[in-house]
DNA sequence: GACGAAATAGGACAACTGTCCTACGATTCG
DNA sequence: CGAATCGTAGGACAGTTGTCCTATTTCGTC
């Protein structure tokens, strides 16, 4: 097989096991034998386990990078696109009840190892917050447009913790009906508070 | 030193450690160092790292329901206890910053884990849930009242990860600020949707 | 088909993990 | 004082971890 197809195999399993077991808990033996590759093999693709880590946030951020310019093309209003992201927590429901928020799950992880790549994987949070921002800007909300992207971010990520502690989906789209609403009441008037 | 004293000070050295490193992060070695105790010595007061982890989260809920209580003792109206509940991001915001909910974190890693115990540490959720369902059916929102205490559990944990992610307080402040005029509309009105 | 490079397999290595045993020191009580 | 119990220290043990080396296989190119 070419190197980059199996290397590729590699951070698509690291992707999945990190997302579902973390980042600790996640061995070369686990990934190994997710991709049906020998252990010692690892060294010829990556050095260390970091450099998986690395690889694996980088492919978040094109990923990431690629949905956001999909909603970009695909709302019509900046209350649509905001609608998208809002809408992942549904998309994604039934994995969001097993691991919670693939981002606030691996960047909190990363911040209790005091392990370097946090501020990487923080990255992931920063695209999503300068996304909104740019959105509610764009809804007329210039003054306080960042305030109101960090609190949709905090709203979406304490419905996927816990909704993942509660295994509880029904409590996924009861919120989801709440940001809506929210959303909705951001779009006409100036500034509520 | 007896032995009731030394078992405590390792469930009160793990249960730092927990927090600040994750369950799985921490080792025997640690919290020996952290105590100063021969690695060895563990045997006699824990048969395995699971029964410490247990000690752990038994002691949490001892406080928990020791904190709920003076709460109920403390607060004149059920407007003024659930004040007492969202304060508690203000009064941990050091440490919130730093490690996030203490709660959250270690209910997503057991999670992630597999780990038996996720069901024992989410009692610590169902302690606040429970009790700021019954706050808020003290406050005359009988029919949503658990859909109420979910909200404001869900919103206080986005907000912990948020502000540990981008480690900022200042964001704490303006969340609860925004949880406390939530609060005073559920206070007066019967049922908004 | 032959050769050189790309890719892989298998295992060595030291460090660390949780677990567990045994011997030593301290404390208590007859 | 002496003995029995309580508490501790140190280390053995097997398993796993990330890292790294060296053969061997596979593949594209002449």
């Amino acid at each position: 097989m070419t190197m980059t197809a199996t290397r590729d195999q590699i951070v698509d399993a690291a992707d999945q096991l990190f997302y579902q077991h973390g980042y600790e808990h996640t061995s070369f033996k686990h990934i190994a034998e997710k991709v049906n590759i020998s252990r010692g093999n690892f060294y010829y693709h990556f050095k260390t386990k970091d450099d998986i880590l690395t690889a694996v946030i980088q492919r978040r951020l094109a990923n990431t990078r690629r949905m956001l310019a999909q909603w970009e093309a695909k709302g019509a209003t900046p209350e649509e696109r905001i609608r998208c992201f809002i809408n992942i927590l549904i998309r994604n429901q039934a994995k969001i009840k097993l691991y919670g928020c693939p981002v606030g799950t691996l960047v909190t992880e990363l911040a209790k190892l005091g392990h370097g790549a946090q501020s990487d994987a923080n990255e992931l949070f920063t695209l999503f917050r300068d996304w909104l921002r740019q959105q509610f800007q764009q809804l007329g909300r210039d003054k306080n447009a960042d305030d109101l992207a960090m609190h949709l971010l905090a709203r979406s990520q304490g419905v996927a913790t816990l909704a993942s502690a509660f295994r509880d989906e029904a409590f996924i789209h009861q919120e989801v009906q709440q940001l809506y609403d929210w959303l909705a009441c951001q779009t006409g008037a100036p500034a509520a508070r």
